[in-house]
DNA sequence: CAACAAAAAACGGACATCCGTCCTTTTTCT
DNA sequence: AGAAAAAGGACGGATGTCCGTTTTTTGTTG
């Protein structure tokens, strides 16, 4: 698989995600109309990742959003309570994706290096599918309250263990040596990330994703295959 | 070397920062007695980058500065001419003190391959005696006006520059694999940061510096030495 | 050592600006 | 025409910075 069929397969489509938006946030939204919800949602959610990859959230004044977006500051409120709770819908959100999408992909294959190779090439295929929406992600976790600091914690580890399983499942199947599997998961984790967090460096150097992907698959199968 | 000694060999002294922060801002610091402005300011860094490991330094006021430093309002702006100054003052130290210390640890030695392993403990054990700091310089490097963003970007390069020739010079002595350079230098940097973009991480399952480097290298070995 | 004046440093009130949010008014849709 | 949605003025609070005032330090003289 390529990156070019990736993106078909997986389809992240903007009304799907403001779709799920929608249902989940019902209560501190107070547009009734779905269409119109969802239409404006995209403006909002757009507007936000764009400003955010030049700028911190918390330097974004709902001012800025409302000039970006095209909405008026009062019709803002009307699809989230505060701008924290904006900041919380959109990380939550973000989080929900790439869980969904990873372990789904995961699960159309059975052996643990098919499973290795498919992990790797979704997480660096979504997250170039997504790349404003994980960066923001990654960079403004730190500004939420303390407790939903925590779900992001919690989140960052639930991606690693799907590594860990992987791994560990491929040294007992005895194709895999017998490494410090925590360790390793996290240093996989930190190449994943290094490829929305440094998108600038990737670009310049004409680096493709296909390219990023296969080199760290080598990688990942140079420390753990037998032989 | 272990982190114990490394410690002492390097002894980044606050003192030593904050005088290299002097003669490079002389022009800008109000205040003339050397003694007082040294004084200050650890005063001042050891505030900001406090208060900066638990919120952004766009959040941080100069109020809450001054709190926490000891400092009124008024005398600060002793020391730097607005907030932003502030920020290009300690970014910029702080990619001095990495590139110092990296390139002086790395010249005590001659193979490539021990060199490789040193400039790895160095830029580990230089992240965790100075954590906050680094902790500080990565995620407030976005926040820069665009002509010092450029200075963070040329940074990040030169570091990796680093990595490139080590190993470049490894594989023309024919003791490293002919891998892929350039990528596989950017993957070691992205490891390295891990280190302390992840401190929480690695503290709450208690992996130690050492192991840490120890497992590094070890996986850089994997993948470059030969046989 | 004490007294004191000049210089240096620190202080903190004041001001203009910006920001999040609320709420009444206006516009758009049904 | 009535309901739904959007608009944007207004307000209280916070923030960066300036600058006149107060405190501390320094150097000098009796």
């Amino acid at each position: 698989m390529v990156y070019n069929e990736f993106k078909k397969i997986v389809n992240i489509s903007k009304e799907d995600i403001s779709g799920q938006i929608l249902e989940q946030n019902r209560a501190s939204i107070k547009v009734k109309k779905e269409k119109k919800v969802i239409e404006n949602l995209i403006k909002i959610i757009d507007a936000t990742l764009d400003i955010c990859s030049k700028k911190s959230f918390q330097s974004m004044s709902i001012r800025d959003l409302s000039a970006a977006s095209g909405l008026s500051r009062g019709a803002l409120y009307s699809y989230f309570t505060n701008k924290e709770e904006l900041l919380i819908l959109l990380l939550t959100q973000g989080r929900q994706i790439v869980y969904q999408v990873l372990t789904e992909q995961i699960s159309t294959v059975t052996s643990p290096h098919e499973k290795l190779k498919i992990a790797i090439k979704s997480h660096i295929y979504l997250s170039e599918a997504m790349d404003t929406w994980f960066y923001f992600n990654y960079i403004e976790a730190r500004n939420l309250p303390k407790n939903e600091q925590k779900n992001a914690i919690e989140s960052e580890l639930e991606t690693e263990k799907i590594f860990i399983d992987i791994i560990e499942e491929g040294i007992a199947e005895g194709v895999f040596k017998d490494e410090n599997v925590v360790l390793l998961s996290s240093t996989l984790k930190a190449i994943l990330q290094d490829w929305y967090l440094k998108r600038w460096k990737y670009r310049s150097r004409k680096t493709s994703v296909d390219e990023y992907a296969d080199f760290v698959i080598k990688i990942m199968e140079s420390i753990l295959l037998i032989g």
